[in-house]
Parts: C-alpha cells; sequence; structure tokens
DNA sequence: GATAAATGTCATTCT
DNA sequence: ACAGAATGACATTTA
C-alpha cells in the first residue's frame, strides 16, 4: 500500500513533466548515472524503483547542479557547460572559410589541345608541390586570413575584389592564358557566381582539408572549354606552377564515359581545370567542422538537381536566416537557453540557505525563470505558458532542509507563504505574543519549566536528563515527548515541503530549459536548411555556367539538361550525364520531397 | 458557511 | 532498540 503511494505521486510529477513536455522527451536519464543512484531506496525492486523511489530531496540536489556530498554529480553539468560553450561558438549558417573556386583554363580545341597549356602538365606537378605550398595557401594572404577569422565579411564587395586580383595572380603564376572571345559575357558573370558562391565555399572546405590541393588529372577528353572572356589579361604560357602562396586546387572535370582518369588528357579532348583556392588547412577550420559531411555532396548534387528557387532569393532567405535567427542571439546572450543554469545553479546551492531566504531568495531560480522569460523562452513561453506569476511567487531556495531551531525557521515559513507573513505581523506587531500551540498549552497546564521550542530543539541527552530529573508521572512524560516528537516532526513536515516545492520548480525550470532548447534548435535547423538550399542553387548555377564553358568531341556544349556537376565525396567533381543522375537522385529527391511534405 | 491554502499531526518507513 | 528524518494522508486552522 505504501509503495503504491509512492510510485503514485512520484509519478505524478513525472506525468506532469511529460505532459508538459508536449513532444519534448523529458530525459532524466542521467540522473541514473548519478551517484545518487547508490543511495535510493529502491523499494519496489522493479526495473524503474530507483527513479521512482528517489526522494525528492535528491532531486533538489541534482536540479540546484551541486551536492555537497557528491561533486562528481558536476561531470554531469560540465558536459553541458561543454555544450554551451560549443554552442556560443556560432552558427553553422556563417561558415567563415575563405574557399574560391572557378574555372582558370580555356583550352582551345583543335590543334591547340595537343600544345596543351602549361597547367595542364603541371597539374601533376602541382601535386608534387602541394604539401610545400598548401601550408601557405593562406598565410600569404592577410586578408583571407582575416575573413575566416571574421567570418562575416567575405560576402563584401571588397571580398570579390580581392578574389578576382587573386585570381589573376594565380593565373599569371600558372601561366594560363585565357584567350579573348565571344564567351565574355559568360566570363563576366564569374564574380557574381563567386558572390553566390560564398555558401558553396564551405561544403567544399570540408573535403579539401583532407585532399591536398593537387591539380587532378583533366581527363576531359570529350569536353573541352570554350573560348575565356577577355575580363582577364592573358598571363604568359608556361607560367609554370604556382606560387606558394596560391597553390591552386584542380578539380578535374571528367566525363562518364572518359575510360581513365588519370590520363592527362584524353585523345580528343581538352584540359580544363578548377582551381581552387582555398584557406583551408590552415588551422582556422570551419568552425562547423562537424556539420557538413559527405552528405552535404549528395544533398548538394540533390539540391542542384532540383527546381529551386533563384539564387538571389535564397541567398537573400539564407542571409536574412542568419540576420534575423534570434536562437544565435539566444546562444549568445545569457538566455533563458542558456546553459547557464547549471553555473548558477551550483551558485545559489553553494549560498546559505540564510541568505538565500533572509535577502528574500530572488535568485537562483527565480532569476533563471524570469531569463527564460525574458530572453530564450519567447516561443516557450507563447506555447507553454507557465505561471510566471506563479513561479516567481512561490520561487524559494533553501538548500538546507535539515532541522533547525524553530526560530530561524520560522521566519522563512513566514517568509514563503503570505498567510504566515500575515500572522507574524498580526502577532508580535499589533496582536502581541503568539498564541501559545496546544502542545504549549498542555505543557503550561502540567506546570513545566520549558517551552515546546525548548523541548523540541534540546539535546536528546538534555531531554533524557529532563524526564529522568523532574520526577515526572508518565503521563508526563508520554506528553513531553510526543510534544517533542510532534514539534519534531512538524519541522519535518515543513522542510518536506519546502523540498517537495522545490523539486517541482526544479523540473519545471528543466521543462522551461529544454523547451526553450528544442525551439533554438527547431530554428537552428531552419537556418540551416535554407542555407543548404541556397548552396545547392549556388552549385546548380555554378555548374550549369561551368557546363555551358564545356565542349564535347564534337564540339557542341554540354548541356546542362543533358550532363550535370557533381561532387564526389573526396571532392572530386566530375561531369556526368543527368540521365543516370536523375535516375539515381530522383528517387532521393522523391523520398527528401516526401519528408518535406509530411513536416509541412 | 463554504472554500482553498497553510499548517499541524499521525502513521509509516527508513537511516 | 531507539531517535529522528522523510513523507503521504488526514485534520485543523486561517483568511
Amino acid at each position: 500500500m505504501r509503495r503504491t503511494e509512492t510510485r503514485f505521486t512520484e509519478g505524478l510529477i513525472q506525468l506532469t513533466v511529460l505532459l508538459s513536455l508536449i513532444g519534448v522527451r523529458l530525459d532524466l536519464g542521467f540522473y541514473s548515472n548519478s551517484p545518487f543512484e547508490s543511495t535510493t531506496v529502491e523499494i519496489g525492486g522493479g526495473p524503474d524503483s530507483a527513479f521512482i523511489h528517489t526522494p525528492l530531496h535528491r532531486y533538489r540536489d541534482i536540479a540546484a547542479g551541486l551536492h555537497p556530498k557528491c561533486p562528481e554529480l558536476e561531470d554531469e553539468f560540465s558536459t553541458r557547460r561543454l555544450l554551451n560553450e560549443v554552442r556560443a561558438l556560432g552558427s553553422p549558417v556563417r561558415f567563415p572559410t575563405r574557399l574560391s573556386a572557378w574555372l582558370v583554363h580555356l583550352v582551345p580545341t583543335g590543334t591547340d589541345t595537343d600544345t596543351g597549356p602549361e597547367e595542364t602538365r603541371g597539374n601533376d606537378g602541382d601535386g608534387d608541390t602541394s604539401d610545400g605550398t598548401r601550408g601557405n595557401e593562406t598565410g600569404g594572404h592577410p586578408d583571407v586570413v582575416k575573413d575566416e577569422e571574421e567570418g562575416i565579411s567575405d560576402d563584401s564587395p571588397t571580398q570579390l575584389t580581392r578574389s578576382s586580383a587573386l585570381e589573376q595572380e594565380v593565373l599569371l603564376s600558372n601561366g594560363v592564358q585565357l584567350p579573348p572571345g565571344p564567351g565574355a559575357e559568360v566570363h563576366s558573370q564569374w564574380p557574381d557566381f563567386l558572390s553566390d558562391f560564398n555558401e558553396f565555399e564551405s561544403l567544399i572546405a570540408q573535403h579539401v582539408p583532407d585532399m591536398d590541393p593537387i591539380s587532378y588529372n583533366v581527363s576531359l577528353h570529350d569536353a573541352t572549354v570554350s573560348n575565356g572572356g577577355d575580363y582577364r589579361p592573358d598571363p604568359p604560357r608556361g607560367g609554370g606552377h604556382t606560387t606558394p602562396r596560391q597553390t591552386p586546387a584542380f578539380f578535374s572535370l571528367e566525363s562518364t564515359n572518359s575510360s581513365n582518369r588519370d590520363t592527362p588528357r584524353a585523345p580528343g579532348g581538352a584540359a580544363v581545370a578548377l582551381p581552387l583556392f582555398s584557406s583551408l588547412g590552415n588551422g582556422s577550420h570551419s568552425r562547423v567542422g562537424g556539420y557538413l559531411d559527405e552528405a552535404v555532396f549528395e544533398q548538394i548534387n540533390l539540391l542542384g538537381l532540383e527546381g529551386l528557387a533563384s539564387v538571389e532569393e535564397q541567398v537573400l532567405n539564407a542571409v536574412d536566416g542568419r540576420l534575423d535567427a534570434p536562437w544565435l542571439e539566444d546562444l549568445d546572450s545569457d538566455s533563458g537557453l542558456s546553459l547557464e543554469t547549471e553555473s548558477r545553479s551550483p551558485t545559489s546551492a553553494s549560498m546559505s540557505s540564510s541568505e538565500s531566504f533572509c535577502e528574500g531568495g530572488a535568485m537562483g531560480y527565480s532569476s533563471e525563470v524570469e531569463s527564460l522569460f525574458s530572453n530564450g523562452g519567447a516561443c516557450a513561453s507563447s506555447c507553454y505558458d507557465w505561471p510566471r506569476q506563479s513561479l516567481n511567487k512561490i520561487i524559494w531556495h533553501d538548500h538546507n532542509y535539515s532541522s533547525r531551531p524553530p526560530e530561524e525557521s520560522k521566519p522563512q515559513s513566514r517568509t514563503r507563504y503570505p498567510k504566515a507573513i500575515k500572522q507574524e505581523v498580526m502577532s508580535e506587531d499589533e496582536t502581541g505574543p503568539e498564541e501559545p500551540s496546544r502542545d504549549e498549552r498542555r505543557l503550561q497546564a502540567l506546570g513545566l519549566p520549558f517551552s515546546a521550542p525548548e523541548i523540541v530543539n534540546m539535546p536528546m541527552e538534555d531531554f533524557l536528563e529532563l524526564l529522568e530529573g523532574q520526577d515526572l508521572s508518565t503521563s508526563e512524560a508520554t506528553l513531553l515527548r510526543d510534544v517533542r516528537r510532534r514539534g519534531k516532526n512538524k519541522l519535518a513536515a515543513q522542510n518536506c515541503r519546502k523540498r517537495k516545492l522545490h523539486a517541482i520548480l526544479g523540473l519545471q525550470a528543466e521543462v522551461e530549459e529544454l523547451i526553450a532548447q528544442r525551439d533554438a534548435l527547431l530554428r537552428e535547423r531552419t537556418c540551416t536548411s535554407k542555407a543548404l538550399s541556397a548552396t545547392g542553387e549556388c552549385f546548380k548555377t555554378l555548374s550549369n555556367a561551368v557546363l555551358r564553358q564545356l565542349r564535347d568531341e564534337h564540339g557542341q556544349t554540354l548541356s546542362p539538361q543533358q550532363y550535370t556537376l557533381h561532387c564526389g565525396t573526396n571532392g572530386h567533381l566530375a561531369v556526368r550525364p543527368r540521365t543516370n543522375a536523375v535516375k539515381m537522385n530522383t528517387t532521393r529527391a522523391k523520398t527528401t520531397k516526401r519528408k518535406k511534405d509530411k513536416k509541412r
């Protein structure tokens, strides 16, 4: 019977928490790993009994984030603090790493291909020198490094100018010749592409660090580059290799029917290379290194095939999403989402109970909850309207529930309960001394020279001496024992209620925190999705532009409807017929679309 | 007087 | 064995 009651009541608390979450699972699992588990009284013996029968004061201690007897518990909160620090590092939406990639080489078709440019041969050589030059890619470009560090300024006009200048410099060093031709209008679009490519850069950046900035063999035997634009000066041929500061990484553009990738130049084909000037591998790796993996390339390939909105719109959406992302502020600010709850709770916990109570107790959880409402929990508070007033009203902090003299405990109780406050004011200031309790009256009736508080609080030894030395009758001794027992039980009941209240508040605050966290994660996901979509659109546009520059063996342009650029997981760019890709990706696209529809 | 909240008390379990 | 803490349930007090 007793066990059932305990299970029921504590189960109600859990149920309340779970219901409050509405979809958010409050995982109290870490409690089970807590050192408290060993001290938990396992009455039922069932698999969940360790949790169910955990006394409320243990929740209190856990919620406070610190337990004087179990400092190991801090490990669990240190994990949260670490998470907070990681999240404070920034948003995955804005990738600080600078990366520029563009088509540098226009290979004339026909006889010119036989005397192919130096970089075609040099591509192989670049691989030899890449290791030594790679580390200087960004080191030689303080501006780029600065962009990496600042991260947000890389789409500024000056950045584009710098990219163009750097591009020319590399071209000169590579001896790339760009004959003027009718493709000028296409080349003039490169700065725009590069600008739009900002989002895409970071995606490639995730893979390039592991790849030597070598020039991959150009095996585009079926593809050539059309005549280039005239916006770029003609660098001297045979310029040799790249300078140490600007080691380009060349992605191979290869048609899928190319049998030999390693062939420097396939017969009848032309070489084309995409130099990748990257600030990668310089220690200033993207701060979101873990966000992008191989799957991103698949996403890009998918996105590139899907009909998305215009590039400008996508980019603007991404930018807007970044600028309007309140979750960033949440992460940066000391919001309710802030995991500083753990860092502050110990502070309040370490505070003596007398401090927290005598000074009004408006700290610790109260401030945390207020911060939840004022900062982080905008959505949370709107969706889950916790009664703020009630929260503020009943949040108090007594991390020391042990027995104390009633002279100390009574004011606490009066502070907590308005009725008691009035009672105190009336009794002491207006109506004189407080009315004696029933036990007090009984003691007075017996003529015993001890007050009830004295009997309750005196040491057991003194109490026993009192019983023996006063020559009391059995009933009198029983009365004294009862008075002492009731008095102690009264204090215990008060402490128990405080603990229970505090535990509920702790769980309530935890729920608030989790709701705010969920809200932030949802916003983060939205922003990331926008950024990914924009990146895919950029990639699509850039791919189309690249394909328009290419020619097959018949001198025909590669139609973007027929071919597509494919990002390999190793960083390779390959030209592939679209039919296979469409077939292969259609299923994935449908799956993705179904998922999106489900979310809507 | 009814009601809800606060508080006290009892029974029980556990340390 | 006993004191005392903890706590659910119920009783009492109070506004």
